[in-house]
DNA sequence: TGTACATCAGTGAACGCGCGTTCACTGATGTAC
DNA sequence: TGTACATCAGTGAACGCGCGTTCACTGATGTAC
């Protein structure tokens, strides 16, 4: 039965979306090209009209996470005011080093989900890790631009932001479950310092 | 044909330290029980003389590989003078944030090359993974220590160092080869801040 | 606008393959006397 | 110390299973006239 165009657009829409979700959740190898599928509504024998191969998927579902991990960085690089920002920014490292609600499903980065995968990765993927990354610095830039500071001290704050953050959620979900104490002193402790250095 | 009890211990640790290796290189899901024995010279059939399951032998190489992470971070701590220490220090920093040559084989750092896995590993490998966690945040703060600062004020700067240093690579090994020069600026951006902060 | 036909996204069975794990068997080592 | 036997790490074939991928087939959609 053929499907119209409106109709196979969104579907494989649906089908990136839970890859997205799914990989997010039990990483790359851990999600089947039938549950993918299933996940999306539809039988597995289908995936190879939308897709070349799973490769390919892995790479549109990173490109949506780190597009939808984008948008509210960009609100804040939006705002006029540099006190604005500086708010918004702590708000965002708050909300960022926050540990969700147990059992609740984790909206978690990105970068910290696939960051050990990488270097793993097809080429494609690997392309598409490395354009989120410039894009992901360049609007930590604007979010941080001050006017007293010069363009390359913001970029080198932001980078140094950003491994920060990555670097304590890689870590803290590694122990969260384990050693919760643990998990929450890193959290606590590298959100102070970055509100502090960043956002005062 | 019965093997001696010398012979059976070195071999286990051949096979621990093999899987510690190809982990590193490919992840836990990226090598076979059967290419691992074969690694450590055997066959695959008496892996479970050895092991319970994959997931212990998961749990055995991450051991290893953190304990063998510790070692340098315990020679700085155990130095007397302070100047001397922070040298050290710089000189950790400096070296885990350098590239290596193109095609020599990485001596990554466990927390980046398992970090992304872990909220999906079993209990066992979490729990060494916590353990070592632990353990390397006290060598961090035994080589950070500064007579001026409290013992609370070095730890919060063990974790800020550790979370930095561990992003930063997480990131740069993301883009090795597909954004050289990203995956440099991020080293050398971290690398300063790092040691201007607590090496200098 | 209506008709005839080609297209192609969907289905579900089937493919080969490699995985983790189990098993019967071997024979040197370790042990009991 | 020497002998007889139980132990158990090793081997390699075999297990079932789920994986990514392919395929013949279906039938509504899109297109050509």
């Amino acid at each position: 039965m053929r499907i119209s165009k409106a109709q196979t657009k969104e579907n494989k829409e649906r089908i990136v979306a839970a890859a997205a979700q799914l990989f997010h959740e039990r990483g790359f190898e851990g999600v089947g090209v039938a549950e993918l599928m299933h996940a999306a509504g539809l039988t597995h024998g289908g995936f190879y009209n939308h897709f070349e191969s799973k490769q390919q998927l892995e790479a549109e579902a990173c490109a949506l996470s780190f597009g939808e991990a984008l948008h509210p960085l960009s609100r804040i690089g939006a705002l006029e005011s540099g006190r604005e920002r500086r708010a918004a920014f702590a708000g965002y490292i708050e909300n960022y080093l926050t540990q969700r609600e147990a059992g609740a499903p984790p909206p978690r980065c990105p970068f910290v989900v696939f960051g050990s995968d990488m270097p793993r990765q097809g080429e494609g993927t690997r392309g598409v890790f490395g354009k989120g990354l410039r894009a992901y610095l360049e609007k930590f830039a604007g979010a941080l631009r001050r006017k007293s500071k010069r363009a390359d001290e913001t970029r080198a704050g932001a980078i140094f932001a950003m491994a920060a953050l990555v670097g304590a959620s890689t870590l803290a979900y590694g122990v969260d479950e384990i050693d919760t104490d643990l998990a929450q002193e890193i959290r606590d402790v590298v959100r102070a310092r970055l509100i502090e250095e960043f956002a005062d």
